[in-house]
RNA sequence: GGAGGUGUGGUGUAGUCGGCCUAACACGCAUGCCUGUCACGCAUGAGAUCGCGGGUUCGAAUCCCGUCACCUCCGCCA
């Protein structure tokens, strides 16, 4: 019995045809003297209809199990009248089998994959795999990977790019996430780390003049996991000779759109640009989420100014308009909850109905009236207002926005990418009590604050930029310093000793002597991009075997204990936490 | 490292301010019946000592302490 069709391809063309179909048993219906099967395959169900004249096929089908394999060759029948099932691509048809074999045999397994599945614990789901994959949504959210990485691979290629592979056993950099590392058998005491990016190496291709590069780069950090942060995870990694900011801008952002109307039929507006400056004060964060409401309003003005309560001594003003709302006073004071927790002494809300409703009535009314004018809020509108210094007030305002735009069903659907452009250089790290780098230290420093790299490090932008979908960090990516004597100043200002960046990164310095392009790139966050594709919460639903938040599989039972011998070979003994 | 949530037959849940719980319901499973179903239907039945350990109590799924696992968030993630 050799398969001939998918399930959902027998179409009525094939009546009074002989096919082979293949698959799992889906659901099996019992009428006694009538059996109906749905049988399934990666392309759907079709029903089979079995009844006691069939003999032998009638008594394997009266002991068949859900979710056996079974193989069927039969004739193609058109379903009587009135017994269509519209819900059904093969809903007008079903297949009579001459013959049924029964490949392998289930137990009754934990859950069914049926789509109430979606339901069941997910360690159970996580501990059977397997089962949980053969449902239609997950197998969905596979072949929408698929045509994802397809039309990445299909652009990228048809654009000059080479796909090279580079190490996964690489060397350990102390910049940025922790490594997994990896003992070398050969070099005792001596270890790999698994790559976090595949950075320096494809640096190292462009001095090679490979000009332009990409990878499907599985990569690794070792860090706490979240619903959107797994240890593996899979870059699309992209970088170009000869070219400025801006060709890498145009170029990416036409790579998006070619994806989105390849894998999902849509077409993309132009990105909007925002610099991390106005990122910040707009929206109070370095990703934005334009779907969540109008952008923050900036009062700081108008409050010196008018010298307005409170608020005129506030270094900055920041207000989240809520357009077309009605709060009961229960939200009103959730928010203002919700505001303390996240640091702000006091929040002021205001709504304008018949007359204007506010927390704020002890600070007068004519303030009340100056606040709802400055901020232009029509009737039915919202308002909260927050001050304080700079940095806080916006961080403040941007999470109460998103918090409101949900409370409030504020939050629109759609597509709605942007760039962040200019992200600074360096942050303070109080931990480490120096600058280190925002993005990495390869990051070209921009042109027009060069000459503060040493006197003002705090307000030195980069040639960085990311880019954000829907409030969600997808890609990040920056110009590379190609300049050994601007490397090095780099290094300086991040406090690492020459003899240190020797030993780190002596061996890129050196690259660069040998005649470097200017280059740039980017990455792509592809399991990040496919879960909002996907319409998914949780990275774990577009990852086919992913790590808990404690980064097991329970499945695998990966990570393990080793044989003492394989520690040995290693020149390696584990020191029992206490 | 911290905070919160969850944990009851195979699965999903109810019960959780102690006794009526000899733990209920649905799905699944088993057996039987059923020739047009497609979440088939009907009947009967099996199956959990309530994550684990300890404590309080005459009595604990229920209260207390500890612990484990999973989930979410903060820290962390160049």
């Amino acid at each position: 019995m050799h398969r001939t069709h998918y399930a959902a391809e027998v179409s009525a063309q094939e009546i009074g045809k002989t096919v082979a179909v293949a698959g799992w048993v889906d659901r099996r219906r019992d009428h006694g003297g009538l059996i109906f099967i749905d049988l399934r395959d990666r392309s759907g169900v079709i029903q089979l209809r079995v009844d006691p004249s069939a003999g032998p096929v009638f008594s394997a089908a009266d002991r068949l199990r859900p979710e056996s394999v079974i193989a069927v060759e039969g004739v193609v029948r058109a379903r009587p009248p009135g017994m269509e099932n519209p819900e059904l691509i093969t809903g007008a048809i079903e297949i009579e089998p001459m013959r049924l074999a029964v490949l392998s045999e289930a137990k009754t397994p934990p859950f069914l994959p049926h789509e109430e599945a979606e339901r069941v614990d997910e360690l159970v789901r996580l501990r059977y795999r397997y089962l949980d994959l053969r449902r239609p949504k997950m197998l969905a959210h596979f072949a929408l990977r698929n045509r994802v990485v397809f039309a990445f691979r299909r652009y990228l290629h048809e654009h000059g790019f080479l796909e090279v592979e580079t190490p996964a056993l690489a060397r350990s950099t102390p910049e940025g996430a922790r490594d997994f590392l990896v003992p070398s058998r050969l070099q005792p005491g001596h270890f790999y780390a698994l790559p976090q990016s595949p950075q320096l190496f494809k640096q190292l291709l462009m001095v090679a003049g490979f000009d332009r590069y990409y990878q499907v780069a599985k990569v690794f950090r070792d860090e706490d996991l979240r619903a959107d942060r797994q240890p593996e995870f899979t870059q699309v990694d992209i970088e170009m000779s000869f070219v400025d900011q801006e060709d890498v801008l145009r170029e990416m952002e036409a790579l998006v759109h070619a994806v989105f109307r390849e894998s999902l039929g849509v077409d993309l507006e132009p990105f909007p640009r925002l610099t991390w400056d106005e990122a910040q004060r707009r929206y109070g964060s370095d990703k934005p989420d334009l779907r969540a409401g109008p952008p923050l309003l900036d009062l700081t003005a108008a409050a010196h100014r008018d010298h307005w309560p409170v608020l005129g001594a506030a270094e900055h003003v920041a207000a989240v308009v809520l357009p077309g709302v009605n709060p009961s006073r229960r939200q009103w004071d959730g928010l203002l909850e919700r505001a303390r927790a996240l640091g702000a002494p006091g929040l002021i809300w205001l709504w304008r109905g018949e007359d204007l409703r506010t927390n704020a009535r002890a600070l007068g009314a004519g303030f009340v009236e100056a606040l709802a004018a400055a901020a232009g809020i029509a009737r039915g509108d919202g308002l909260l207002v927050v001050g304080g210094p700079r940095a806080e007030t916006c961080a403040v305002a941007g999470q109460l926005r998103l918090e409101a735009a949900d409370a409030f069903g504020l939050r629109q659907s759609g597509w709605k990418f942007l760039w962040v452009t200019d992200f600074p250089l360096f942050e303070w790290s109080d931990e480490e009590g120096r600058w280190v780098s925002a993005h990495h230290p390869f990051t070209m420093p921009h042109p027009e604050d060069l000459d503060r790299l040493e006197t003002d490090p705090a307000r030195v932008r980069s040639l960085a930029y990311d880019v954000v979908l829907n409030g969600v960090e997808l890609a990040s990516g920056s110009m590379r310093i190609f300049q050994p004597e601007l490397q090095a100043r780099v290094f300086r200002v991040l406090g690492l000793s020459p003899e240190a960046v020797t030993a780190q990164f002596g061996f890129l310095l050196e690259a660069f002597q040998y005649g470097a392009p200017p280059h740039g790139g980017i990455a792509f966050g592809l399991d990040r991009l496919v879960m909002l594709m996907a319409g998914a919460k949780s990275l774990r639903e577009v990852i086919a075997f992913p790590k808990t938040a404690r980064g097991t599989d329970p499945l695998t039972e990966a990570p393990s204990r080793v044989d003492p011998r394989q520690l040995r070979e290693l020149s390696l003994t584990v020191v029992e936490p206490s």
